[in-house]
DNA sequence: ATTTATTTTTAGACAAAACTAAAAATTTGT
DNA sequence: ACAAATTTTTAGTTTTGTCTAAAAATAAAT
């Protein structure tokens, strides 16, 4: 599998959100800053290698082959940027690029030897569960802090937006993981959050709000 | 610049022995297991980028450029091997092939850090220099073993071959690096040579004490 | 000094992964 | 239900890195 490939497969991972429909050709695209003509190709490549199914017009649905496959980039990926962070002192937002060509170095033998010597980790640096040895993924029970309610208390245990800017934003506001949040008030105005954090109040809007998972407690 | 073009530009630099003559295309196609004709397309594309110095006929030489850029992906190269075998617990000769894939992933800040973390490591698991953040390579002295005299006293510092079943072979004679050696005779019939290491005499073939660099003490 | 052998380059083709432009199918709006 | 808008696919190129076959240049041998 080429590194395009592997790409390709994970963003129908990522975008599965249904396991009946299809993952569309556009939205492929757009993950992937991509054209839809060249989503379609790839797509009928990757039908051939029976890592997805293929219906004209349908969109892609990736096969079990598929999913483990997936699995496994996912695993190297959230896998060396738990290095990256832990071992060679990264910041939660830089590492997502590198770890981006990380994940595609074909060793099973390296992954193995690399999650023994991290201590097997069971979460990447933005909350992400690292699937197991055989791609099977612990689901984390998290609530976005949207849709959490006034008078809630919960810790910060992920994010749902990883992009640098986003991640330098929440440094800022001290947000990380692990941060007890008490949640308020809710202004029905504009959906913005009021939340106590380290003894401080702080207003949160609805975009941020978004991108954060809580645990509830 | 490209997986590809990197490991060319490292082939050239590997190959290149006198500065002034030039590279042969069929060398340069040997040792990247290709075909000639590939190489003059490449060195052609190499000379665009002003990596190498190319005439018709006359091979490849580096440029000042493209000297630095290989010393960038050796250090790499090395680098990553040095983390596989000190930090993963790999064994010398597994290491070459990941480090091969390893030394082309991009982002300076990486190569320092990990530099940093392995406490600025000099030579790699094969007894060979890690060129420094500027590409200066420290020469180590060194001899083959096929060359030292009888009642030389040395130490295995490095291999000339460092393949995998040259490796291994060196594991099964309980060769590594560091090991003191003496040269106890040289039989002139077939060049092997007699040595004592560890309080044992065991005979070398010419072939192999043509593989193994001694630093003589 | 020619002829012969080897090396290197050119020419033409191919597969992978992308693109643009246009056609076909599906979905949406009235 | 039909026209309009959107999505998806096809057709035809492009770039990168490879290949084979043949031509050109260089080196070796008689
Ligand atoms: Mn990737
Ligand atoms: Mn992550
Ligand atoms: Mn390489
Ligand atoms: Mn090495």
């Amino acid at each position: 599998m080429t590194l395009s490939e592997e790409d390709y497969i994970k963003a129908i991972y990522h975008l599965s959100k249904d396991d009946q429909k299809g993952v569309s050709t556009n939205a492929i695209a757009m993950q992937m800053d991509t054209k839809a003509s060249s989503v379609t190709d790839m797509i009928k490549k990757l039908a051939e290698k029976d890592v997805v199914h293929y219906k004209k017009y349908q969109g892609a649905r990736l096969t079990d082959k598929g999913k483990t496959y997936a699995a496994k980039i996912i695993r190297k990926h959230r896998l060396w940027e738990f290095f990256l962070v832990e071992k060679l002192n990264f910041s939660w937002d830089e590492v997502h690029d590198i770890a981006e060509e990380l994940e595609h170095i074909k060793s099973e033998k390296l992954v193995e030897k690399l999650d023994a010597f991290l201590d097997y980790p069971r979460i990447d640096p933005h909350g992400d569960p690292i699937p197991d040895k055989d791609g099977n993924i612990t689901k984390v029970e998290k609530v976005l802090l949207s849709s959490a309610k006034k008078g809630d208390k919960g810790i910060v245990v992920g994010v749902k937006d990883s992009s640098s800017d986003f991640l330098r934003y929440l440094d800022k506001l001290n947000i990380a993981l692990g941060e007890k949040i008490i949640i308020l008030n809710k202004e029905p105005f504009d959906n913005s959050v009021l939340i106590q954090l380290n003894h401080k109040e702080i207003n949160i809007s609805s975009m941020t709000a978004n991108n954060i998972f809580l645990k509830i407690s």
